[in-house]
DNA sequence: CGGTTATTTTGACAGTGTCAAGATCCACAG
DNA sequence: CTGTGGATCTTGACACTGTCAAAATAACCG
């Protein structure tokens, strides 16, 4: 629906982003090949190239799906914004997302995106609007403290400390 | 000294650290290819195996000789320890030697090491050593105030969200 | 049916890390 | 001085990687 349907393949689009996404859980960052993705998807080492550019934008690509469903988790716990300890929920929940998806995590936020090739604007756009939501929220959750900028740094910090450790 | 000297190229192994780390500087952490490396130093592709048992290692060694660096300017700061703003120094030092050196941040803390293959044992008891010296000067240099080894952390993290923007 | 277009494949090229065998050279024993 | 040994370096090869050009195939639309 995004893009077409049914061709030769079906939807290898698709497909791609879904084996990608396994692969990227299986072997690491630097473990996902096009040529393993294309071997998987049953297509040949080329094909994913009528999809995605370049290899840096299928990373785009999965890093942008990242960060739609992190989004997603933010929205979804907002209706439930309770009052005290929801902070510590909403917390708990984004460095739940960040230990729980190691990979996705280290594409949205590493080096191999943002340093090495140069991010899509989808990409850059997404990121974006996730931080600003991501900030709002906590804003929202604080009631008087430090301004909400400082705060959601400090958070950011500690859920990279956490991977990290 | 620490190893040979005067064989047929000279001191390879010194000049592999030195093309390396100029090399670094120039092309970034995913530049720095073994046959380039070797190509500058005017030898044949396979010559740095002599010499690192991998690029790995070759890497580690690296991050060894910064972490040296790292460490050297920590203590060479100790002994003007002041008072007050001799805090402020210190932090801006670390500060200065991670947004000079960057690539060589990358490699000392960034996941191509500590992830993708496994450290030196060399590597990581400086490591650890460094983190240790590193914690002490704070410790020393906060009087009374959270325990150190919280405010440490807050300092990196500080320096890595620096790095990071 | 024919043609245009989307999709995929085959072949090729440059670059990477790494291993196995051979060549070269230095130092030191005889 | 000579040759043996071990350190050092080179050549050749292999399996990967990303990426491009050109050909082949299949779907759609008129």
């Amino acid at each position: 629906m995004t893009q077409t349907a049914r061709y030769h393949h079906g939807d290898l689009h698709a497909t791609l982003l879904q084996e990608a996404n396994t692969l990227l859980n299986e072997q690491g960052i630097e473990g996902l090949s096009l040529r393993k993705l294309a071997e998987r998807a049953g297509v040949s080492r080329t094909a994913p190239y009528h999809h995605f550019r370049d290899k840096n934008a299928l990373l785009c690509a999965l890093a942008t799906q990242a960060f739609r469903q992190l989004d997603e988790m933010i929205n979804s716990q907002l209706q439930e914004a309770g009052s005290q300890e929801g902070i510590q929920n909403f917390v708990r929940e984004y460095l739940r997302f960040a230990t729980e998806n190691p990979e996705q995590y280290e594409l949205m936020f590493g080096r191999t995106i943002w340093k090495g090739g140069e991010p899509t604007d989808e990409l850059k756009t997404i990121a974006y609007r996730s931080f600003r939501h991501y900030a709002e929220r906590l804003a929202t959750l604080l009631a008087g403290r430090l301004p909400a900028r400082t705060d959601s740094l400090r958070v950011a910090q500690a859920s990279w400390a956490t991977v990290h450790g």
